[in-house]
DNA sequence: TGCATAGGCAACCTAAGAGTTGCATATTGA
DNA sequence: TCAATATGCAACTCTTAGGTTGCCTATGCA
């Protein structure tokens, strides 16, 4: 789960995550295009991404595609995000109460 | 948006998110027990979470009051995460069919 | 007033992250 | 076989993030 949360920690990385949503099996090369940066530096990125299990890359030929494993962003939703939105109308209660200088233990 | 994914990185602040979300209202030093690291840290921590919006203070005399701000979590799931919702099962689908081994552009 | 408590500020250290350069490997195709 | 293409690996630089130490300020209270 810290896998995830450091990988979309980088805005590089969330758009390559973009990149392959909208279209899966691209190649390094293709996932290099536009980005003012180096082949290695979005290999590195890729890399992360794959220790994550956001992306999975499988080799034909010479090339590497790459592929977008969307289970691991379900997941940070269902066991992370949900936690928050239970209460969540509670918490922003006490939240606006206390910007408005309010103590409410 | 970013400054809330890199806020969400560090395990510490999920943590402290956690503790916000359990009870609102914590001191700085509530909020330090059981960690093990200095106040400084803490501070900084919460300093991050301050600039993402995550987090709200409010100081009652000598003590500093933490809150826990519901709303970018929200629109990170809102804005983002739905939209890997929407299409996962083509992604999904996609992602196995390349775990197989297959060639599919 | 005097002291304990709660927190703030600034300098510093260290390690990890993001990016680069340079070179090596492995396909593809003529 | 030879050159071009696509990618991999390793060492290096630079910046930032996480953490510490030391000291200062402000409030609470006897």
């Amino acid at each position: 789960m810290d896998a995830v949360f450091k990988a979309l920690a980088d805005p590089v990385r969330r758009a390559l995550l973009d990149a392959l949503h909208t279209r899966g099996g691209q190649t390094l090369g293709e996932l290099c295009e536009g980005r003012e940066m180096t082949r290695q530096a979005v290999t590195k990125h890729l890399a992360v991404l794959e220790a994550a299990n956001l992306v999975a890359a499988e080799k034909r030929g010479r090339e590497k595609l790459h592929y977008l494993n969307p289970v691991p962003i379900r997941e940070v939703a269902d066991r992370w995000i949900h936690k928050y939105e239970r209460g969540r109308l509670a918490a922003l209660a006490n939240f606006k109460h206390a910007l408005e200088g309010e103590t409410d233990g």
